[in-house]
DNA sequence: GTAAGCTTTTACCAACCGGTCAAATTATCT
DNA sequence: AGATAATTTGACCGGTTGGTAAAAGCTTAC
């Protein structure tokens, strides 16, 4: 009889770690490129080689996957703004956190739109974290940031923006990479466009279109 | 008989017409908050204020009601692009994109999250339009701008990127508007944000972050 | 007014979806 | 090897979903 659950074991065994682990994987591929609501745990079961009631034997609901799937991916999501060093150089920072972000968008596609599909329909299941621990890194963070305004370090600006603009502008091309690839076409396909991007940010963020 | 469906009388009458757009409008709201197959027809139908059969007296499918409502949006959502005037002032042509782009965020952000969702997950209606359409407008004004790099109006700068990061940093305010507000907290709840964003926006891409 | 066509509603269906259950199978421990 | 616990499966269930059929109600042109 198996009363116990994998979650709420003590001690998780190898097939535990090994399944979840699995299932995890095909749920980012598929709650990534359907959202919570259009995705089915079929589809999940199907990606993830099992059986329908045997994945819901280690989660027991659609709602139990996504929930662990988004912690999990929240606090390395959020790596590169925490490494954000107030006693570094401002200038080295920032063009840093830009080119870390980019390497996420490129990297970790799944992760950046599966936050995008969540935040784009209301964050029905991350408010918390988002109006939490989200907002008060961003917080603190942008108090470094205006710190270093003050200083005449960097221009004068608002930091909020300034994370926001470096958030979208990254995340872009995870988020709508279909449009990226299709707008630049057949010759830009491979990852010579991440190349480009990395060369137009930093020119936008450190100089601006104005020829100086 | 009702042989003839609505969308194929050569003649609209008055009450087609008015339904119609009650429902496109109505399609708008539930599409844009959920993606498509997040939406119900149920929904749609309440919010139209119509029963579902009734609704589907007018669009036979899910799938009609939203292709119309692509096709719709689609060119008005790219009309600040297409008013970027090759004979214009470089700077101010750029500068007026940003804040009818950003306008548009504001004034419509139903719009913007209805593209966002489909782009995000893959295109799956409208990668024809991107390919086609798309592709040729923005090929179009890259070469403007271009031509403005060369002529030494702006900074050298891959005019496609540029174009991406226009897109990116505006179309945020609508996308992730609930993480922006969620970060932005109660005191910037308001509009104020937009101008907020505007003026850092035009600073970004006017001038950069480095002092001058 | 009335006939013809247009619109709306009620009842319905088959497929799908999230989730359960009990039995069968497999791994683990002694 | 055998007992015990963990894992897997097939059959199933109630609710939802996209969509249909047919008839009732309503407009409009004559």
């Amino acid at each position: 009889m198996a009363i116990p659950r994998a979650a709420q074991t003590q001690r998780r065994t190898r097939i535990q770690e090994e399944k979840e682990e699995r299932i995890l994987e095909a749920a980012l591929d598929v709650f990534s490129a359907n959202g919570f609501r259009g995705s089915t745990i079929d589809q999940i079961a199907e990606a993830a080689g099992m059986s329908k009631p045997n994945l819901l034997y280690y989660f027991r609901t659609k709602d139990a996957m996504h929930r662990q799937l988004i912690d999990r991916v929240l606090s390395t999501w959020l790596e590169p703004l925490r490494a954000l060093d107030a006693e570094g150089n401002p200038e080295a920072e920032i063009r840093s956190y830009i080119r870390r972000k980019l390497e996420m968008a490129r990297d970790f596609p799944r992760e950046s739109r599966l936050f995008a599909n969540e935040v784009l329909q209301g964050a029905p299941h991350i408010e918390d974290e988002l109006k939490g621990p989200l907002k008060e890194l961003v917080d603190e963070k942008a108090e470094v940031i205006r710190s270093w305004t003050r200083t005449g370090k960097i221009a004068k600006c608002d930091p909020y923006h300034l994370i926001f603009s470096i958030w979208s502008t990254t995340q872009h091309y995870a988020d709508f990479d279909v449009q990226v690839r299709a707008v630049l076409g057949q010759a830009y396909a491979g990852e010579g466009r991440f190349e480009d991007a990395a060369r137009f940010l930093e020119q936008l963020f450190m100089g601006g279109l104005l020829p100086r």
